[in-house]
DNA sequence: CTGCGATTACCGAATGGTCGGTAGGTCAAG
DNA sequence: CTTGACCTACCGACCATTCGGTAATCGCAG
């Protein structure tokens, strides 16, 4: 038997990125901790071993996630400010790890039921990440945007925008372009010349 | 013994109406013909003697959901064309209502997982859906939309903003204005006059 | 109006499966 | 000899679905 392959950390990590995956393919209520062990050639036990919960190992692989997250989204502007560019690149980063949006679309939405596990979490995220960018568009746009809106609208609507792309995304590839849809979408924040 | 409540019709309509609240609750995977089967005081076979299965109760749930949407819909705008602000009504409309728009969020977002019983409905739904925004857009605003934007970039856009609300609306309704944020959108998309 | 066979509307029980989680053990490394 | 990394075995609960009933009701013949 070869027990051992790894540090007690590696191990734990191999075991959240499987549980990412299947979370992405079955959504947290769809997914069996037997279904993740299999991918990572542990018995069910084996996990919970690691993991003392099913709703441990979900809070644990959200943390994952937004590391990651923020890993793309911070490295590109090291030491400068992130601009909306910068979150435009993210949105193009997307469009190339489906499982990752995944997750995150049937995770979010699934939060949304009572006594879900992850919604603390997703609502904690969403209230900090929408005084973030609104910050971040003050900073690039200034305080008057199109239409009379103002930053703490426009960060809402930049999620909004973000999230609901993605659902759409995920249904039809083909027909959706997520990061030119997205990219339209500032410029109309960024009011170019209007038509007429 | 009290059978015969009513027609069978009335019956089917009184489970579907439960389902509805269910599958809102807990999501499709989460929820249980049992539980359902609870609500409107039936055994569990006493609901798959009208639905044969599980997958054909969601799929007539989702039947009967869209009717009611096209409901406020169209009768607002009886015999006249529909316009952004019927939209925006229906916006307003679905502020009112948490369960049915929670319904819809969930289950569009679990659909986009593998072999799920409702992708196919959604997948369908968006495409159409698109293609008829597209075509209230131009009626409305032309061809020309700011930052040179097209119908046919506005409408998914559209739907975009309306479920990324949704979302964060269902998990902090006390700080996000849904139907005032999704006006904002559209004075984007109308093109009101830039400042400076 | 009566009687009767067919249909409808369910329910109880059981099938075969999966679920998350616990208890207690084995075995190897240190 | 202890500790950590697993495993087997098991638990009670729940799952969707099928089968086989039973009681109420309906259509219709007489």
């Amino acid at each position: 038997m070869v027990r051992r392959r790894g540090t007690r950390e590696s191990r734990r990590e191999e075991i959240l990125l499987a549980a990412l995956d299947v979370f992405a393919e079955r959504g947290y209520t769809g997914a069996s901790i037997a279904s993740i062990a299999e991918r990572v050639g542990l018995s069910q036990q084996g996990v919970l071993h690691y993991f003392p919960s099913k709703d441990r190992l979900l809070a644990e692989v959200l943390r994952l996630r937004d590391e990651r997250n923020l890993d793309v989204l911070v490295l590109p502007g090291e030491g400068g400010a992130i601009t909306l560019d910068t979150v435009a690149a993210l949105v193009e980063y997307n469009a190339q790890r489906r499982g990752i949006v995944q997750s995150f679309t049937v995770l979010s939405a699934e939060s949304v039921i009572e006594d879900h596990p992850a919604r603390d979490f997703f609502k904690e995220r969403y209230g900090t990440s929408r005084a973030w960018m609104a910050e971040v568009i003050r900073a690039e746009l200034g305080d008057k945007l199109p239409a009379d809106l103002t930053p703490e609208q426009a960060a809402p609507l930049m999620f909004a925008v973000m999230d609901g792309l993605q659902l759409q995304w995920l249904l039809a590839p083909d027909e959706i372009d997520m990061p030119g849809l997205f990219r339209a979408f500032l410029s109309l924040l960024k009011g170019a010349p209007r038509p007429s």
